[in-house]
DNA sequence: GTCTATAGAAAGATAGAC
DNA sequence: GTCTATCTTTCTATAGAC
């Protein structure tokens, strides 16, 4: 047997890998499979040893963000709740975020693309957007309707960030970044907020 | 002259009416000019008496919802400023516009889809961003950082329709609405947020 | 201005060699 | 498992009739 399952795992990875770069760039339509294989270093007719179509694969390298996320690499669960969520919003709403080619969040990256796929492609998108909810949550545990304040808080992050990558003028997108961060900030730790809520 | 100047008008028109419809349900490659022009009552050749190119009529389609969005609907200037930001509130952050035909925000059902075009693409929706933001600013008129506030609460409502366009959970969709609400209206009301600002 | 017909290019997916 | 070759479909854009 010339090829060994850990072999095909890693061509299944760099595949996937490719492929999130590519999708979060260009959108669906706009990558290739011959496109997504070369950026891999690979052939056209190989793909489909790993995926069943172009579908396929794009569900699965949304579902993989979750592992190469932001988010994941500084979960160390001893660090304060406050700096960790303090770092989150800085590295998220950031220049840096909108022009980088790696840890990409998907959920602003891919949003009105994945509205119009099947639903396998958009249940991958819900998981992520469960995780990212969940783990600001979680970072609010015993405040007063810290879930409801962390759909408010995740939708202003994805959307000033969607909205950034479009804009072409760098100082309203600075403005707009700042403006996110700060009232995210704000909403996550103002208690003062729940006495306002007369509505 | 067998075709006036106000018959071009029309058509045009309804072939704009007909590629906003179309464009934000299923993105810009998913459109064929043929399927654009049938929903138009036209067939394909006639297309181009009108646009240059596809990336034309995108662009036009963007900018011609200025003019038939939810806010230039509800605009009375003897409106009270709350009462009319709290109706666009609430019938921008609905499960209606997500599924309305028209009437339908750009700025949610194509964000990610805009970020992929070109310059001219891109500046026409910078440009219906910037009245948005501008509307719901002069709503804030004293207000100390209107526009800042005004930049986080439209983020997080395209974010927060963006998203419920995805999920397939009407129950999250509802719970995500309800929070961008509830959040936008609280941010744009509460004064003592600017004391909490100590970042 | 609007129609039909068509040229030309691109890309998804499969077949079969190695 | 990965390669090259190819079938097939789809779509943009143009040409030319009315």
């Amino acid at each position: 047997m010339p090829y060994t399952k850990e072999h095909k795992q890693r061509t299944r990875q760099r595949i996937l890998k490719s492929a999130f770069e590519l999708f979060s760039r260009k959108g669906f339509d706009n990558v290739s499979i011959d496109e997504l294989m070369k950026h891999a270093g690979l052939t056209r007719g190989g793909f489909y040893a790993h995926f069943k179509n172009k579908a396929e694969v794009y569900a699965e390298a949304i579902a993989s963000a979750v592992d190469n996320s932001r988010l994941a690499r500084m979960k160390p669960d001893d660090m304060d709740d406050q700096v960790w969520i303090k770092g989150l919003l800085d590295s998220y709403l950031s220049q840096e975020h909108i022009h980088a080619e790696s840890q990409i969040c998907p959920l602003a990256f891919f949003a009105t693309d994945v509205a119009i796929r099947d639903s396998a492609v958009r249940k991958a998108y819900a998981k992520v957007y469960a995780n990212l909810n969940k783990q600001v949550a979680g970072k609010l545990a015993g405040e007063k309707n810290a879930e409801e304040a962390a759909f408010a808080v995740t939708a202003m992050m994805i959307g000033g960030l969607a909205i950034s990558r479009v804009l072409c003028d760098g100082d309203i997108v600075d403005k707009l970044l700042g403006a996110c961060r700060k009232y995210s900030w704000l909403l996550l730790n103002s208690r003062s907020i729940e006495n306002l809520s007369d509505w």
